[in-house]
DNA sequence: TTGGTTGCAAACAATTTGCATAAAT
DNA sequence: ATTTATGCAAATTGTTTGCAACCAA
């Protein structure tokens, strides 16, 4: 059985084929397609092979979301993007031109957020920063 | 004349009522509806006995966007809102409990964004960050 | 006059939900 | 056997568009 049977029990989901073939392909995503929106994941699948609904994708995602296993995104353009969760927290960096996504992390910019949510007296449950760029006119 | 009718011209639109009816609704919109969706304007103008229609909304606060009027902003959940654009820049912490916005700027923050693009060979063109908070446990 | 603008209804895209059926424990 | 999940189609939500009537320049 593959892992992917006990990271579902560990998250209190029930095995389901459906969830182990999104939780996959999640996985094994490449690097271009770290990031896919519901529509991404539901071709995909229809291209393996296997028979899900698109609206079972999107119910899959939301829990798996809720569950923490995956980190949805709402870049620009309205549909949503998810990730698996690898732990480590990241912002991303769109290009506007080629579509690529690009993740980074600054300890100085996170420490920063905090200082300001302070200062307001709020404390930080979560935060989203994107920036939209283009390639440098060199 | 309103001064809204200058700065219409000023961005090459025609002065027409409900360009003028939305922009000065953006424009005395007191703190608490300082951020508006295009639904909210439209329900402003209809409880102000103004007939326009959101389809007529949605097109006036898009060409005010293009104009630099209006900034868009789409926080989570879907739908997008809408705020003058009084030239200076800042980004918002959104209150999950209450609901409140605070804007806000940190220069170092925007100069620490330019360098991470930099280093990535892209410059910004644009940028989104929005903390998600809750009032801090005293 | 004449082209830009509006209102309304229909069209759309992304996502959600109701429900009968199918599958997991 | 029970309970939960799935697939499909219909329903929602937020936003855009086609088009005839209308208004600003």
């Amino acid at each position: 059985m593959g892992a992917e049977n006990q990271e579902l029990r560990k998250v209190g989901l029930k095995v389901t084929l459906p969830r182990i073939k999104v939780l996959q392909l999640l996985e094994n995503a490449s690097d271009s397609s770290h990031h896919m929106s519901a529509e991404d994941v539901y071709k995909a699948l229809l291209e393996a092979g296997e028979d899900v609904g698109l609206a079972t994708v999107y119910r899959v995602l939301t829990q798996f979301e809720t569950a923490g296993l995956v980190v949805r995104h709402n870049f620009e353009g309205g549909h949503s993007v998810f990730e698996i969760a690898k732990g480590d927290h990241h912002d991303h960096m769109v290009c506007m031109e080629t579509g690529t996504i690009v993740e980074f992390y600054d300890d100085e910019i996170e420490s920063l957020q905090h200082k300001i949510a302070a200062k307001h007296g709020y404390d930080i449950v979560d935060h989203s920063m994107v920036l939209y760029v283009k390639p440098s006119a060199s």
